[in-house]
DNA sequence: AGGATCTAAATGTCAGACTTTTAAATGTCA
DNA sequence: TGACATTTAAAAGTCTGACATTTAGATCCT
């Protein structure tokens, strides 16, 4: 772990940058102890504060964790699915809502997706899944369910789907895309007569998924792409038209 | 934008966190200027440091960038798919080699994704995309090259593949999971048998996505898919073997 | 008017001290 | 001897104050 003290960057981008690919590299290992604040800026030849904020932006991504006390220090973090998820979650939904990415867009992105795991969730969903599934289903028919409320319901139904399928490579992917959609979906107003279109292709979903049956599963989802689309489209038309 | 004082938690985690609520929410609009360390220090009534260690762990999130000088500051950052997609790989590959994410449930992953790119890219895939495809093709066909070679070689062809669905979301979330398979993948010796087949299913998808017949790509991939998987297992049961 | 210089504001870095937390060593008592 | 209380030391967290560096803008001179 070496630093170029003439470069232009930063000392503490540096810093980060060298400790990070230790890790990368398998250098320092899961579990590892760094060395003491105090040691890294007598290693790197810099001020403690430095070094403090070389370790804040690695805490920041999870890289590693910091004890207090005695035998304390900066460890290397086990990157877990939980972890990965919610910076997934943080960056996908900073870059919907700052780069005018069109709904359609994301929702195109978003099915796409979906439809990729649901042949696997098809094969091999646990009862618990279908049982969540079916939960979020009744939920979206209570009358007297906001908007907003409707939406989340939407989301935990394929976050169930996509769980699945068993796969958490899968999960984190996908979980971050539809749950950063969220925020756009939140601006979609639903008829009533909306909801019963969209929890009666759920149902649809849910029927192909519990039958095994991958192909009713996959036409299932287009059909609710087409309908969100859709649905999406009138509510900005509207919206312009006034 | 408050903190409170009792909290258990570090301060600078709860300043970071503050400035980033404020940010999502739309407080803090894209490129406008924080208050400087000094008058952000007074606001939270806590020390120069500690508010620098707060900037930081944003910094590393892209969420804000400094600039020095006189009109100097933190400014929220636009975030870019290109540092999205720098950070979806970085946690991906992290993900996958400190979770002991076996090398089936990667591949089914990746596969599963990219499956759910090809019709888009069959429809809408560039001459350009289309001409990338078939350079890395030629170029895995070359004698002399690396395995690593080889494999960086599939990450372009399966890259131009996705974004040739000319979707920026897919194309993001799908490069960060293909790109964080290639330590995986560079693990694998292939053999000049074993390149022909390989080469041999892309120029099938190659060409199915040039006639725009999703179907076949799709079979294509899949048919990929069952290939690296076998490959792969019967390198693993070698070395287990041993 | 245009370019060189100065200035001020802001971040980057440093040094050292103090506080708080925590685990381990030590001591004490039943 | 063993369990519990106490001390201690190490480490991160925080603060104060200072200096260095960068940069935009104001000022001044030609």
């Amino acid at each position: 772990m070496k630093i170029d003290p003439n470069s232009p960057a930063d000392l503490s981008v540096q810093i980060a940058q060298a400790i990070k690919d230790a890790i990368i590299s398998g250098e320092l290992i899961v579990d590892e102890r760094l060395p003491s604040e105090a040691e890294l800026s007598d290693h790197f030849q810099v001020s403690r504060p430095t070094v403090r904020e070389a370790l804040k932006r690695l805490a920041a991504q999870s890289l590693i964790r910091t004890q207090r006390g005695a035998s304390g220090g900066a460890f290397v973090n086990r990157l877990s699915f939980e972890d990965a998820y919610a910076q997934q979650v943080t960056t996908s939904t900073l870059l919907l809502s700052m780069n005018e990415v069109s709904f359609d867009t994301a929702c195109e992105a978003r099915y796409a997706l979906e439809r990729a795991c649901a042949p696997l969730s098809a094969a091999r969903r646990s009862a618990d899944q279908l049982a969540t599934m079916r939960a979020e289903i009744f939920r979206q028919g209570q009358p007297g369910l906001t908007d907003v409320a409707f939406c989340a319901s939407d989301v935990a139904f394929h976050r169930a789907l996509v769980d699945g399928a068993g796969n958490p490579v899968l999960s984190y992917q996908l979980a971050g895309a539809v749950e950063a959609m969220q925020p756009l979906m939140n601006m979609i107003t639903f008829t009533a007569r909306d909801r019963a279109v969209i929890t009666g292709l759920h149902t649809r979903i849910a029927d192909a998924i519990e039958a095994g049956n991958s192909g009713a599963a996959v036409s299932g989802l287009q059909d609710l792409e087409d309908e969100t689309r859709k649905l999406a489209s009138d509510v900005f038309a509207a919206r312009s038209g006034r």
